[in-house]
DNA sequence: AAATAAATTGACAGCGCTGTCATTTTGGCG
DNA sequence: CGCCAAAATGACAGCGCTGTCAATTTATTT
C-alpha cells in the first residue's frame, strides 16, 4: 500500500542506503543524487517508517511526558512547547498522565516505561521530585529532563524559572507604586515555589527597608478558597494593608472576591497581585497584574535539550525569563 | 543489555513464538507452559520492545490526539480518558497541538500523519469539523473518532454529550426554583454548542409556557469579557431578569462581577448558572451552578472505541452523561 | 598522466518481533 | 489399544529500515 524506502530507491535508480541517507540529510551525497531521490519521494508520496526505523537504528523516534499536574493549562503548556520541539526533530510527543497517589503507582510506571522505549521524558512538577520516578528512569538509563525541580539531580540539566527574582520584581513593583503595608499570602507548604516567592518578597521589602509585619502574613493553600480566608484575615486585623500579594493567582482571585464583598475597591482601597498567569488572572474584575511564568518555553527547552544529545559544554541550568505583567489589580494607594 | 524475546524463549526451554503467544494472551497455550514463560520473562525483567512488534505485525500501538483547543482543561481531561482507555491495551497516547490559523496548517498535518504511523486517531473539537483533517485521515485510512462534532460522520462512530438537553435541564432548574423572567446569554456563533445550547433553554421556556423575552437574550462569544457586556445589556433593559442563563461558565462568570459592580447580591437578586463546569466555576464567589461535560468519558470512549476494533454493532452515536452541579449561584427569586 | 586522497555509493546483515504453516503432542472414543 | 480431531508448539521468513564496511567514482597533487 504505502511506498517503502526500496521503490524510492529503485525508481530514483540507487540504492536503499542512499535514499536513507538523504531522508536523515546525512552528508555525502551528491547534490544531484539528493534532488533525484527527493523528487522519487514526493511522486511516491512516500514517509519512512517509524517503527523499522526505530528497529533499525535503536532509536523510537519518541519522547514522554511525565505529569500528574492539578492545573491543566500548565500541562498543557508545557506539552505545547515540548511538541513543538519535537517537530523541529520529527519526533512526537507520547503523553503519560500519573496518579501518585494510587497504590500501584510505582508498577504503573515501571510498566509504562518498560513497554513504550522512548528517548526521554520531560517531568513535569511536581513529579521531578520524585524519587520513585527518578530511581526508574535512572535504572532503565532513560534520559530526563526536570522541569522546576526544587533541587539539581546530579548531572542532569534542569529547566527552571527565577521565582525568587520574579517575586522579588512583583513587590518592588508594589513598593515603587507606593505601598509600604504590603501582605503577603504564601502558597502550599508543600509545592517549593512557595517558599521561594516568599523569599523574593521578603528581600525586596528588607531591601527597601520596609517592616514586614508578620499579622501580614498568611498561610495559604495555593487554592481560591484558602485565598478568600487569608484575606479575611488579613483584612480584619489591626494594620490593614493597602496591597495584598498573594503566591498564586486562584488565592488572588480570592482576595479579590473577599475585598469587593467587604466593601472594597480593587484597586483604589486595595491593591491585589497574583503569580503564574493563568487564565483566571484575565477573567476577574480588575484582571490581575501577575508574574507569567514561561511554561510554553520550559516544556521547550526540555525536550530541546534531550534531543540536541550534545552532552557539551551548555549550562547545566537552562533558566528561563518570566515577566512581569501589570494589569488593573494594583495602582498607587488611594 | 535488555532482555529479548530469545532470551526468554531459552530460558523458559520454549520456541520465541510461544512466548510471543503468552505475551499477546493468545489461546492455545498450556497452563504449564504459559506459567513458565512468564516467570521467565520476569526474571529477565524482559518486555517487548514496541518498535519490533510493530513492525513486524503492522501495527504501531500508538494512537494520536489531534487538537487544536482553547480550554485546556478540556484538552486535558479528554488526554486523560484517552490515556485511561490506551493503558488497558497497552496503547499510548501521542499528543499533536495543531494551529488550524497556521499557513501551512494542512502541510503540518500531511507530515505529521506521514511520519508517524497511528493505529487510530481521537479528534478533539473544533477540529472534528475541520474538512481537511478529515480528507487526510480519510485517505491515510486511518481510524478516528471525532468528539462532539457538529455532524455526523458517515459510517464512523462519534462520541458527544447532549448539549439541547443539558441545557433543557438546567433552564428546568432555574424555572422550577421560580424563575420567570430568564435571561439567556448565546455562545461564539461558530461554535456548534451555542446554537445547540440555545435550542434546550427556548425548549424548557415554551414547555413551561414561559415567554422568552427579546430583550433578554444576548449574544456573547463564550469569553469572560462578553460575559461581562451581555450581563451590562441584559441588566440595563426595561425587564430585568431573576435570573441569567449563560451559555458557559466563563461569561456566566463575567455575569457575577457584573451584577456585583451594580450592587446586585447573587443569588438573592440574581440567580446565575453556567455551563461546562470549569475550574473557574468553583473559583467564584458564589461558586456557579452549571453543567459538568463528561469531558474525560468522552475521551476515554473515544479511544476505547478506537481499540475495540469491533465494528460489530456498536451504536453509531455515543451519547455520554452530563451532570446538573447546583451549587450556590441559583436561589428561589427573593 | 599516474598516484593518492577524498567523496560518493552500494551490498548485506540483522534490529526483535509476528504471521504462516508445518509438526508434534494430547485427549476422546469406539 | 489404535485412530483421529483438536490442542499445543515450533521453524522460518520477513516487516522496512540503518550500521558497517567495502567498492566505486571523482578530485587533487606531483
Amino acid at each position: 500500500m504505502t511506498a517503502t524506502i526500496t521503490d524510492v530507491a529503485r525508481r530514483a535508480g540507487v540504492s536503499m542506503k542512499t535514499v536513507s541517507r538523504v531522508m536523515n540529510n546525512e552528508a555525502s551525497v551528491a547534490e544531484a543524487t539528493r534532488k533525484k531521490v527527493k523528487s522519487a519521494a514526493r511522486e511516491l508520496n512516500y514517509t519512512p517508517n517509524l517503527a523499522a526505523r526505530g528497529l533499525a537504528g535503536s532509536k523510537s523516534y519518541l519522547i514522554a511526558m511525565l505529569y500528574d499536574i492539578p492545573s491543566p493549562g500548565y500541562a498543557i503548556n508545557i506539552q505545547k512547547g515540548a511538541t513543538d520541539a519535537c517537530r523541529e526533530h520529527s519526533y512526537h510527543l507520547v503523553v503519560e498522565p500519573l496518579e501518585t497517589a494510587d497504590d500501584n503507582f510505582v508498577d504503573d510506571v515501571e510498566s509504562l516505561l518498560g513497554h513504550l522505549r522512548v528517548d526521554g521524558v520531560v517531568l513535569a512538577p511536581p513529579l521531578c521530585d520524585n524519587g520513585e520516578v527518578i530511581r526508574i528512569l535512572a535504572k532503565r538509563n532513560i534520559p530526563y529532563i526536570p522541569i522546576a525541580p526544587s533541587a539539581m539531580h546530579g548531572e542532569t540539566p534542569i529547566v527552571k524559572m527565577d521565582d525568587v527574582r520574579a517575586a522579588k520584581e512583583m513587590t518592588q513593583h508594589l513598593i515603587e507604586l507606593g505601598h509600604k503595608n504590603i501582605g503577603f499570602i504564601k502558597g502550599h507548604p508543600r509545592h517549593s515555589a512557595s517558599a521561594l516567592r516568599f523569599e523574593g518578597f521578603r528581600d525586596a521589602m528588607r531591601r527597601a527597608d520596609l517592616r514586614i509585619d508578620p499579622e501580614l502574613i498568611a498561610q495559604g493553600q495555593f487554592t481560591y478558597k484558602s485565598g478568600v480566608e487569608a484575606a479575611e484575615a488579613l483584612l480584619s486585623g489591626k494594620s490593614t494593608p493597602t496591597a495584598i500579594f498573594a503566591a498564586n493567582d486562584d488565592m488572588a482571585a480570592g482576595v479579590i472576591a473577599c475585598a469587593g464583598r467587604k466593601g472594597l475597591t480593587v484597586p483604589d482601597d486595595l491593591s491585589v497581585a497574583g503569580f503564574d498567569d493563568t487564565p483566571i488572572a484575565d477573567n476577574v474584575w480588575p484582571r490581575l497584574t501577575t508574574i507569567r511564568q514561561p511554561v510554553r518555553e520550559m516544556g521547550y527547552n526540555a525536550a530541546k535539550r534531550l534531543l540536541n544529545n550534545s552532552d557539551s559544554d551548555e549550562p547545566r541550568i537552562i533558566l528561563l525569563d518570566h515577566e512581569l505583567i501589570v494589569r488593573e489589580s494594583t495602582a498607587a494607594p488611594k
